[in-house]
DNA sequence: TATGAATGAGTCTTCATTCAT
DNA sequence: CATGAATGAAGACTCATTCAT
């Protein structure tokens, strides 16, 4: 009698998954509920149950994908450690996270490209840059502060380190042969951390 | 006796215009044949008599879009001037083309997204990127070539410069607060340009 | 708790009973979906759901004539009476069978017209076809053996039979003054089987 | 600016042929007329010059397969020579005509299929097997007449005759395994014409 | 909660036919 | 007579969503 408290959750995430496969596999558009359906083993009516829209469902994948996935840089930006640094764990882990997610590639593009005519997808994506955007911005200020970095606008720079790195990964969907995932890093430090660097290093 | 008016050529633009402004509006997806119908004052059978599906439409689109877009800066790789100057004029006129193309911005992500499913678009916009590659390759090896650069890899350099340019389109796509478009190209003289440059400029 | 009742059954046959109807009466091009979901009662996705394309409808529809319908026949090949009798019964059953199904001609006449294309239509058709020859053949057979019917090839024989049964069937199908149904079954005996009696009866 | 006179009966052949093998392997339905007007060699706008409609075409194309077709049979009703060996003849001349028309059948049984639904192929089939029929008859009865047959009635005799070399044929189209299409004669002259012929031969 | 049959509005596409040139 | 671009009504099929059980 007693229900499984965490049945639900599971669930989810069991649907969740299978989404993810069919989405990227299909599109969103050519994908069908009863792909999902298939993929995650349930019954059409349970899928209805936990998600009662294909949009839900998508929204809720732009979500689990995109929403908070920066929490752990977050501990990178108020500690101690040279910025350069810690700039380079970011891009480690940003390349790392990269390659783990690399065949969901296509679904991020669908997300941006369905920002275009959806306000929300619009938020979550901007949300998420916007927080990348903040986390590389703060630190490169620190970097600045003490004098580790040239100055320059803080803001700015970040903009550049996230625009280049958002780049080359587009570049690197579109056609995989421009380089190794793993180079973007190394690329992103030579074109433009080393640029922040006072010549004394 | 008349001399064959290019009835054909014309009723194709016609209809491409057409589908361009449906498709940026609403998306491959959710855009109907009748809506292009519609906005092209053709009939239905009229646009089939062109164009044999929605699929065939879509990768006309994409090529009238993408295809040879570059011709025009061709003519910058082997000529006098300073290499810094010829990038200027290739930075100022892409963005320029970017404000002038803004509204088909979704298309272009929506071609995108499509890549992942489609070899004839990932080679079309590959292709695309390939040329703008090779003309800013080209221009940094002869400024590296006249002294005017410092010695780096012409290549990787070219791709830092299209990755910072294409991530901040990108960027600006989904949250145009990040900048103004024209800020672009500021941004890709700053960080990246300005780097190639020897100290003595 | 409910015995699951063949619910899905029901609706085959109600798809099919609706197809047939409208099939015989418009042919198969001219028949369209809607008509066929007006018919039956049910939605276009009923009808979907059970046959997933029109041609699937047509192939059933195809099998339910004409597959195994010739059982009742079988067990009149091995029994006792005379090889004249059984043929009598078979001529009877097969003329009240047609009577019975005079309405479905016509579509037995677009199944031999669909038999140019199709092979599964020419396999069924002719496995049909092949049944029946088969009985009538082995009776033939036991007629010769018991010295009721002269010696003669049974499959040719049988083939004689069967051809004439379906000249006569597809003559009163294009024009019904030729004959009554009926009579199919005394010109099949005066110009065939009694050909097979010996002289002494 | 003569016309020459038989220019247009040539274009009506020519699209005659063209429809005649387009229908034969693709089907009435399935046939287009662009395919008609591809294998004629003509224009859209020529063939409907010439054929006001689809139906036209096939409606013309049904009078040129059945209209008229037994003139040279014709001739062998009131000449001198046995009725056995008359029949012999037209025996002959149909199995030929059959073989030389091999192709064609599947056409053949589209016409009958029609026939169901449009009064003018009900007739037009209708007169062909009635002329047939007309001369067989009257062939059988000048047999009987002179005694070389016996006495039976020859519409009757007639209609087993037709309704056998038709039903053979259309089991021969179902499935040519049942026998050669030479053979069709043998069979009629041993199962129908045989049965005429009174002891003595 | 779970199932899967049922719904029906919506879409792409076809193609016989027409007609300006 | 001939051309082939243009028309648009019609039709097969899809699929997100619902709901009785």
């Amino acid at each position: 009698m007693a229900p499984k408290p965490d049945r639900s959750a599971e669930r989810r995430t069991q649907i969740l998954d299978a989404a993810e496969n069919v989405f990227a596999q299909m599109g969103f558009n050519q994908a069908t509920m009863d792909d999902i359906v298939v993929e995650s083993g349930l019954s059409k009516g349970a899928l209805y149950w936990y998600y009662k829209s294909k949009d839900a469902l998508i929204l809720a994948l732009l979500d689990r994908i995109f929403a908070g996935g920066l929490a752990h840089f977050e501990g990178l930006v108020d500690v101690d450690g040279s910025a350069s640094e810690r700039l380079d764990v970011i891009i480690q882990g940003t390349v790392q996270e990269m390659i783990r997610i690399k065949h969901l590639m296509p679904l991020i593009y669908e997300f941006v490209a369905l920002a275009a005519r959806r306000k929300s997808v619009r938020e979550t994506l901007g949300g998420y840059y916007r927080h990348y955007h903040d986390i590389i911005s703060r630190i490169i200020e620190q970097g600045i502060d003490s004098g580790e970095f040239v100055d320059i606008d803080p803001d700015e720079a970040a903009l550049a380190f996230l625009g280049l790195g958002e780049g080359l990964a587009m570049l690197y969907f579109v056609d995989p042969q421009w380089m190794e995932l793993e180079n973007i890093g190394a690329t992103l430090k030579k074109y433009i951390v080393s640029g922040f660097e006072t010549s004394e290093g």
